[in-house]
DNA sequence: CGATAGATTGAGAGTTTTCAACCGATGTGG
DNA sequence: CCACATCGGTTGAAAACTCTCAATCTATCG
């Protein structure tokens, strides 16, 4: 979606800029804004009682965020964290209202990005079932760093985004990193064969 | 969402009846209508490779289908199933498309819909990790009895909405008997204590 | 009343997680 | 620029939770 014409459009934002692992809203607080990444990287999280988390939603430059609970008309139902240095443009409820009212695609370009979103997340749901931990973690290695590849990304935020452990991360790695199937660089990792790692058993 | 009002505005639109067990629409199919049902219940799967089925969504009257696959621009991601013998109205996707332009607030009423959706989703794939297949199932004995009571769920569709199975479902629901938690009655059941179920180990 | 779909129960298996200990990379301050 | 502290990664062993498989039983319906 090409929402970087937003702030050519909406009169007055506020600049946000967050540190990696800084807090742009929790769960449970009431949206007073609606956001727009310029730079960086930041992660939707589902913290539970026990302390587990789940690891959402990612969103990179020209990606919206806190669209959902606005639009759903309640709090954040998860927590958004910067990944690295993050630059966002907030603005305002009203000014989002008006935006949606004056340029007709606006909204229709969110309840796509929302449709598309929640086919994610049943797929996903679905995944839990019928996929093994080793198939989800492949799958969730091969979508996390093709799309965001300047990331190095964590063994635990890979593990949330798989719904798995770490330790379970750390031994498929190593089972395909010895099939020549990855090749690990420090703490990052490169992917050598997409769809072996995609079958890898 | 109130859209009873839809057969008025819409000038033609055709009428369809479903029997229990005959299929709406089947994954991977592309979209020509969107649906509003008009009674029954209709539940939305999605069925692996290897036959596993989960248990994604509930339509009952008055609520709108094939809206997630058509804002997304996308063929269904999930197979729609009637529950129960089911009036359907189907409007084509052009009729739908003038509603938009027409009506501003169906598309807002649409936006906010999988917008929650969004959010019940993305909560249930973080329950999975979270939650033990008793807590899930309880969860789902509550949501399913309590918001569709008329409906004789079976074990087997109560395990896919919680992503279990039906012999961990019967195992739980015979426990929650004997604490009087629940009670049995043919195949269908009663909820005599929420609170007791919802915390039952 | 028989046939069939659905429910129950038990036992065993298997995948993942959990716990624990240790190792290695990265980055910062002296 | 090195030393060290810290954060992240690796590995092993044991435990646990569910699932799978199988046999049996019970509702429901024609």
């Amino acid at each position: 979606m090409e929402l970087s014409h937003l702030k050519e459009i909406i009169p007055n934002y506020k600049n946000i800029t967050l540190k990696k692992g800084e807090i742009l809203y929790h769960e449970g607080d009431k949206p007073e804004y609606v956001y727009f990444l310029e730079s960086g990287l930041v992660g939707l999280f589902h913290i539970s009682e026990n302390g587990s988390e789940t690891f959402l939603r990612v969103f990179s430059p020209n990606n919206i965020l806190g669209h959902r609970s606005f639009f759903a008309e309640e709090n954040y139902h998860a927590t958004s964290m910067a990944l690295c240095p993050t630059k966002i443009v907030a603005i305002s409820k009203e000014q989002c209202q008006n935006t949606c009212s004056q340029d007709p695609s606006f909204l229709k370009n969110i309840t796509r990005i929302l449709a598309k979103d929640l086919r994610e997340a049943e797929l996903r749901l679905a995944g839990l079932q019928d996929k093994t931990a080793g198939q989800r973690i492949a799958e969730s290695l091969v979508y996390l760093k093709l799309k965001y590849p300047q990331k190095t990304w964590t063994r635990k935020e890979i593990a949330e985004y798989s719904c798995s452990t770490y330790e379970t991360v750390t031994r498929l790695m190593t089972k395909a990193e010895k099939e020549d199937i990855i090749k690990k660089i420090g703490r990052d990792f490169e992917i050598l064969d997409i769809q072996k790692l995609l079958k890898l058993k």
